[in-house]
DNA sequence: GCTACTTTTTACATCGATGTACATGGAGTG
DNA sequence: CACTCCATGTACATCGATGTAAAAAGTAGC
């Protein structure tokens, strides 16, 4: 048989439509009778609500898109897992898309283009602009994520990554390391990942007192093993003589070990080695690898939570101005900067 | 102003709200015309199809959910990386759900009960068993990847994980490792990725007419680093001394690699290893990692092709009987078997 | 027993797009 | 020129659930 519809159950319980729909929604002027005999009806029948009607009726869909450059980057995959997790918490589904780091696909996700479904965004742009977000005509309740793209935006949720720049860079000094160089690093202003990190490095450079060689900064192309080793392959190449690196995410930093390995440099002897994101592999990986840790659980409930209010405010013309979440962070120290040989197990 | 519905283009382009649907789906009898008038008051009013809507009427959504154990697991994360992108290929949109390897979640996800507005279902299952799909009462489009619960069961996609496993134990016993132990094996009937990988072992064992000990099939709780380094820690702790490592996955294996570290062995000198599944982490590793390379964009495109056609049959009485795909794989030989010093560039 | 409430239930319109079935009009045919 | 035929366009019902407004049923007070 078709799958029943709610008036199926309606005839069955003997109610009208709407009581059947009051019973689904938990109204309270329903009769204890009335809603047993609604229940059973709909336990014979194997009934369950049709979201399409329910959606089309309410405008709602209990689905929130999630945007990440690629899923097989394992700080997307982690942070991807925790959100699903909180909005399972909160009655929610996942819609999951990527951009491949491409602004276009970026800014499609805020105008809703292809989560046509979702009743709000969490974004973590790569490529947008300041302008891009004043000029953004959708009003697809949305969170970024990671790069603090200009306060005052939109809603937005990050550690506070030049402080965290800050702090991995100090610790290398602490460890007498003068030649610190930075994998994937952008000296430029702007609001990017790889410029606020490479800003905290300037400055704890600076503090220091040590001189700032622009060859010390390495961008890459992205964010992953193969651009890691490249560029501290192009660094010794060039004849840099780093006796660090700060790499700005641990992919990166993976990459930069495995080359330094091959070129028989010992970590953390002759090149200490700090990554950003925590993931699981840095924590297996021969050496251990230090890094600045974020709590992407924080992450994830802040990013729901400011994501949650944006839904329930939309319509409203009162809304909230864009509201800002620094989430802690912390240096955890590891092999590769002589941290204590810690077991894996 | 509201968000334009299709009345109003109707109203604005002078005709009926019918004429805008038809070429809002690309109807084939409307003059040049009219279409021009039409796709003019789109762009003006800036309109886009209500997707609630039409999926009330179409009965479809474009959705298609992915359920995977966790996304945080390289394999699954690039998997669902795949899967987006073949997704996209095919205009549709991905869910993402996790089980947590849980075998209610893994039902509810065949039931369509988390996933109600997708068309189809691709589940990655761990803990379902045959009857649980035989007595599938659903009718939701399904395809099950890895996992072989049963033939026939339903639409199936995997790599002959049998003659994986027997393949990539042969090369270890090409090398002359006679004491090859199991991590992350299972001595069991069924259709698990453990249980078949594990077959494989034997029969290669057997054939090279080699002694078996179960001892030396040493399970794990999940497939993650940490039980990699644990199993294997426990293994040498029992006293077994193993001179190769056939490790059910990368992670398992990478867990283990850390672990030989540790206890001061040499890999591949002292003890051999290799891992399945080809992740990234396998090609920085330190040794890089020998791996049985499933092809996952195969496994992805053919997911996809068996769920399309799924779901273009639903609804008729006639569909096919359940359909098998078997996707190629390869053994990559790397550092972790003697494999040549790979460069990471 | 009647009024004045409140609680419970119902009929109906509605959300937005599209399928059905039919009306219209112009081209082609004998 | 009447007539078929086909391309084009339209009115209306429909998908399934829920908000609105109002009717029906119940309760209390006098």
């Amino acid at each position: 048989m078709a799958r029943p519809r709610i008036k199926d159950v309606a005839l069955r319980a003997g109610v009208s439509e709407k009581t059947v729909s009051n019973v689904l929604n938990d109204y309270v002027h329903v009769s204890e009778r009335t809603r047993q005999a609604v229940r059973e009806a709909i336990e014979e029948l194997g009934y369950r609500v049709n979201l399409a009607g329910r959606h089309l009726r309410r405008g709602r869909t209990g689905i929130i898109a999630l945007v990440v450059p690629e899923l097989d980057i394992p700080y997307f995959a982690a942070l991807a897992n925790q959100i699903i997790a909180e909005a399972e918490r909160n009655g929610l589904t996942v819609l999951v898309h990527r951009t491949r780091a491409d602004r276009a696909h970026e800014l499609a996700a805020l105008d809703g283009f292809n989560s046509d479904f979702a009743d709000g965004v969490i974004l973590s742009p790569l490529a947008l602009t300041a302008a891009d977000l004043r000029e953004r005509r959708g009003t697809l309740p949305a969170v970024l994520l990671g790069e603090a793209i200009e306060p005052g935006c939109a809603d937005h949720v990050a550690i506070d990554n030049v402080r965290a720049a800050r702090e991995a860079t100090e610790h290398l000094l602490a460890l007498d390391r003068r030649r610190v160089i930075t994998i994937g690093g952008r000296e430029a202003p702007g609001p990017g990942t790889a410029e606020t990190r490479t800003r905290g490095y300037l400055a704890a450079l600076a503090d220091a007192g040590l001189p700032h060689d622009p060859a010390a900064v390495l961008p890459v192309r992205e964010f992953r093993m193969p651009d890691g080793a490249a560029a501290t392959a192009a660094a010794l190449d060039a004849g840099l003589r780093p006796d660090a690196l700060l790499c700005l995410n641990d992919q990166l930093a993976l990459g930069a070990l495995r080359l330094l390995h091959e070129r028989g440099l010992r970590v953390p002897e002759d090149v200490a080695v700090v990554g950003f994101d925590d993931v699981e592999g840095g924590r297996f990986s021969v050496p251990t690898l230090t890094t600045i840790a974020p709590d992407t659980g924080a992450v994830a409930r802040e990013a729901m939570g400011l994501l949650l209010t944006r839904i329930a405010e939309s319509g409203d013309a009162d809304a909230e101005p864009p509201r800002e979440r620094v989430v802690p962070h912390r240096l955890v120290i590891r092999e590769s900067t002589g941290g204590r040989s810690g077991t894996a197990l």
